[in-house]
DNA sequence: CTTCATTTGTAAAAGAATTGTAAACACCCG
DNA sequence: CGGGTGTTTACAATTCTTTTACAAATGAAG
């Protein structure tokens, strides 16, 4: 539940499945709050911190289709997933156009609605394909190095060498492996672009403060090792 | 078929039912093209160009689920509504899980088909009136740039490759899907081109003071940059 | 403990490729 | 025609990749 989690608020007047919906999510990393009547999630909904609403219709006092366009209309661009047992056609005509951007019908499956909200983020852009390894991950969208708040871009070059050496995380990878996966097998690159290319790596990781070091094994190639890590 | 219409791609083997989707949609003054088997329409999916998929899940050849796999691995951004007479739980996550970003059966009322083609493109940005980044927004009406008091008019060129630039946000474009966008991809327009109207849309970015920059990734293409985020 | 051969690391350059910019030209429409 | 827009070309500037040369580290043998 770090700050950077993704922020999830459930609207839902039957409490029992408000929970179970907040521990389905909860179990699955997201951060989640759940709120009981349509006026207390349209305020909440309206401070604009949430990634994603899930929404049910029917409530007493606001409806969802009201919060929704309330919501809307004070310009919240979170996608909302509405949840209802009316599953009549013009229900969902009616709740796409009030600004939803799913209609899920009770009873629903939990993996379902996984399902929607992983679609429904993935749209977002909340889920960026990066590889992770100690404080340090590379961003394969933007290729560039993250640590923190310092980043620093990559070499096309740099980044084919810095991603081989992620995928093989623990394990050593020779460089005869990393110059067939880097160059191709029919290059005529020699071994030493190999190490000139994990020099060029080593600065930027230090540039950064990233506690991943790249570890020479004698005769053996390269791999990954966390700094405290022995 | 000017070049700012929303385009939309139907991928759907039943000639008549996509020739009568085709028929609604532009109707409704979208442009709309439609192909009847699954590698076809992953082949024009892949041109990057168009701004919605409508596709059907069960298809000789690839199905619609291998299709949107495939589509999605060429990084291919573009939100998929996926149509099928396939209403089971199983179907519908799979199909969210191959990349889809909204699950309709089959049979299906055409003002429901309307709102769900509304609701994903209005999550796209393509129905709102400005396109905004950083402290700088591009008005479609007027194709007009605008930072504070200033405001700088853009070309049809340049407010094509602005928009593109901004319908992608963070995301890299390339120069090949962006002359695909703007230029079309059957044009003989060379990415040159894109790097001369970027030269363009800096030059009169900052001269209305803008903090957006564009910025060039080697061999990745072009993004925005608020000044100030790293 | 030295010496030597081997492997790895680094710096600097030359070379290649990509990107940026200026400017000339064509075109279209009032 | 004249002004704005779009296209094309050519070249300059920048960045990336490869190459070279040599220094530093390592480990085995004497």
């Amino acid at each position: 539940m770090g700050a950077d989690a993704v922020k999830i608020l459930v609207i839902e007047d039957e409490v029992l499945l408000a929970e179970s919906i907040k521990a389905l999510l909860e179990g699955k990393g997201f951060d989640v709050e759940a709120v009981y009547d349509g006026a207390t999630g349209a305020e909440y909904a309206e401070l604009g911190v949430y990634d994603l609403l899930i929404l049910d219709v029917m409530m007493p006092g606001l409806n969802g289709y009201q919060v929704a366009r309330q919501v809307r209309a004070r310009r919240c661009a979170a996608p909302i997933l509405m949840l209802t047992a009316k599953g009549e056609l013009e229900d969902r005509i009616e709740g796409l156009n009030a600004g939803a951007d799913y209609y899920l019908t009770k009873p629903f499956d939990s993996r379902e609605l996984l399902a929607c909200v992983n679609a429904l983020l993935r749209r977002q852009g909340n889920q960026v394909d990066e590889l992770v390894c100690g404080n340090t991950a590379l961003d394969l969208a933007s290729c560039t190095l993250v640590c923190g708040e310092k980043q620093v871009r990559l070499s096309a070059r740099e980044f084919d060498v810095m991603r081989a050496l992620l995928q093989a995380g623990e394990k050593n990878l020779s460089k005869e492996t990393i110059l067939a996966r880097v160059w191709g097998y029919d290059s005529n690159a020699v071994e030493n672009h190999v190490e000139v290319y994990v020099g060029f790596l080593r600065k930027k990781l230090a540039s950064i403060g990233s506690n991943v070091r790249i570890e020479a094994v004698r005769r053996q190639g390269y791999h990954l090792e966390v700094d405290g890590t022995c």
